[in-house]
DNA sequence: AAAAATTTCGTTAACGGACACGGAAAATCC
DNA sequence: GGATTTTCCGTGTCCGTTAACGAAATTTTT
């Protein structure tokens, strides 16, 4: 019943425990004889290493880099406190976090801020924000020995060694049957948002005309210009259109901005019948929720996917551990009038990092 | 920047690391002025103990139990995988759970158990099924110095120190703006359910009718005969109903129970017009989400309460922390079609094991 | 075959806190 | 005032692992 240690494999195994270390963690300087021995009898006794001690006796510690967009938003926001999260845990472990900010989210400038950072400062990285741009920065990294995984933004075609965030796919598909059970299969919808580079949209938008064309037939789409990541643009635009067919009974945003801008447009029109469903949770989209001018947000929780990254990345370095998968989907949550208060409640935040939902 | 550790505050104080322990974990055997000078320097400091080193340090193991019942379902298997992957965690920290279960979630069962139990052999209790039936068993524990946490089903009138599940009104909320935006505000809706004792159950249906009350008036309630916790009833219950009321077009289930018996029943009849919103996901209720007899689940994250409670427990027991509030939300998800799969792949298991979701 | 370089491996001091032990000082008793 | 008990406190060992340091064994070089 008593936990296997090190010593009790040094003893069966006839040597020392600096010798079961060097095996186990291989670390060079033992022999492929006594390793094959140690290993051997470390798998018949079951040993489970003893993570605090092993904490405890670490010498060095373990830099992590965080990269992600320095934006006055809500959404990085709360990436930001995930990592304060992560550090705040990580440290006993040894571990540091270096933020990695720069100012917008266009690739272009992630690239020139990424070119900047050594690998050797780093024994792990975890990059949002990994457009196409980014794959060769990831992969110098990477190829430097310094292991990459991306979180809230894929870069699939890297060699990142995962990702962590939602399925963009999949909220489209649940905003399309969101709208679609709204407005009982029928009617006319349209599409808002950012169809230039960033993938989330594009796969947002995917999943949400895969539905309506296999599920919702007698909803039609009416396309609608490109508004990029304007508030501003989402809303001229779908007033224009609006203008043109005033029977416009549902609107699906596929990113924060068009949300906004699609709520300011209703708002502004008076229009309570179109159904809105977008994403994210801030004051102004909590607001419109709560005074019906929103039917639902998808909420990709931030918080989650930055603190997540940090801890499976240190995870990774420290064992050696790999997910069984290269995408690991944090959950995407459906917010309602009804449970939209236990999200904005302040306790909210208290329950989220000692509750970890 | 490095950290501040029992030596350095007992340098300050002018006196030992011994005395400085003593102070902190407030063991007898200091003076009170010593002791007022050590909590002084330590909180000048900044001083936060290292849990590791202290669980490392611990010679005694910390027993923990975990009261729930023994049933065949997916619900109680789901906490039973929390508490295993709580023994997990825990167990570096010295920490043991015994689970304590019965045969029947029956209060006066469950009390009898909870009877034989010992509180000296526990340094802490975590209890589910405290119907009001257990207060008493529960303050039993309290008096005798071992603090008792509820989890899934609350004991408010207890002295239990803290509750760890779901919000069962809000969640009765959530059915009812799902069944309700369904509608489009209008139709005839019954509500099936075990109406005798368990306060989750009451509360759902409080929250049901709260909504339809303030924000539905167009929703007419029929209401329908009790159906205990027996699918079958369930079924036969709404089937008379429906016979005499052929217009029913919503129906709302408090439980697992009559969500199945619910899903029975329409599938019987064939009526795919009835809106079906219930509780739980199982193979069973999946299956009907996936056909599209069931409209929406609401899901209460079982595995996650279990956890949660024995986590909290021990840092009760090993910091002396308590929680802010006496009641801590673990969120009530929705499930649809479309988000449905991402919770039955087996991969779900494997993730929320380790993404914390 | 001796010298040098390299590989292998045992020993040991941390890491930060828990707790047992025993000594010194203070308080109580006769 | 001496003996005894009680209170207070410093020292030291231990928990399981890491990693530095050398010593010994082995290989390579000259």
């Amino acid at each position: 019943m008593t936990r296997v240690t090190l010593k009790m494999i040094a003893e069966k195994a006839g040597t020392s425990i600096g010798t079961v270390d060097r095996a186990l963690n291989n670390r060079d300087g033992v022999s492929g004889d006594s390793k094959a021995r140690v290993l051997q009898v470390a798998e018949e006794l079951g040993y489970r290493p003893n993570k605090f001690a092993s904490a405890l006796g670490r010498k060095k510690t373990i830099r992590i880099g965080a990269a992600y967009p320095q934006e006055p938003t809500d959404f990085y926001h709360d990436i930001d406190r995930g990592f304060d999260k992560a550090l705040e845990e990580l440290q006993y472990y040894g571990v540091e976090i270096e933020k990695i900010r720069y100012r917008t989210q266009d690739p272009e400038i992630a690239r020139a801020r990424l070119c900047q950072v050594d690998p050797a400062d780093f024994d792990g990285l975890a990059i949002n924000s990994a457009g196409a741009l980014n794959v060769s920065e990831i992969d110098r990294f990477v190829a430097a020995g310094t292991p990459v995984v991306t979180f809230n933004t894929d870069a699939p075609d890297s060699r990142r060694l995962f990702y962590v965030g939602n399925n963009s796919r999949q909220s489209g598909l649940m905003g399309a049957e969101l709208l679609s059970t709204f407005l009982h299969g029928q009617g006319n919808v349209t599409i808002l948002g950012n169809f230039s580079r960033a993938t989330p949209f594009i796969e947002r938008f995917g999943g949400f005309c895969e539905y309506v064309q296999l599920e919702a037939p007698d909803i039609h789409i009416y396309p609608c210009s490109e508004c990029l990541s304007e508030p501003g643009l989402a809303a001229k635009s779908l007033t224009d259109l609006i203008a043109r067919v005033p029977d416009i009974n549902g609107v699906f945003c596929t990113g924060y901005s068009s949300t906004a801008g699609a709520l300011q447009a209703v708002k502004a029109l008076n229009r309570r019948d179109i159904k809105v469903v977008g994403y994210d949770l801030t004051e102004r989209t909590a607001t419109a929720l709560r005074e019906g001018w929103c039917a639902a947000l998808l909420y990709q929780n931030p918080y989650r996917q930055g603190l997540q990254a940090a801890r499976l990345l240190v995870r990774h370095i420290l064992e050696g551990w790999t997910p069984p998968m290269p995408r690991l989907h944090v959950d995407t949550r459906i917010i309602l009038k009804t449970n939209l208060e236990s999200y904005m409640d302040p306790q909210y935040e208290w329950l989220q990092s000692n509750l970890e939902q």
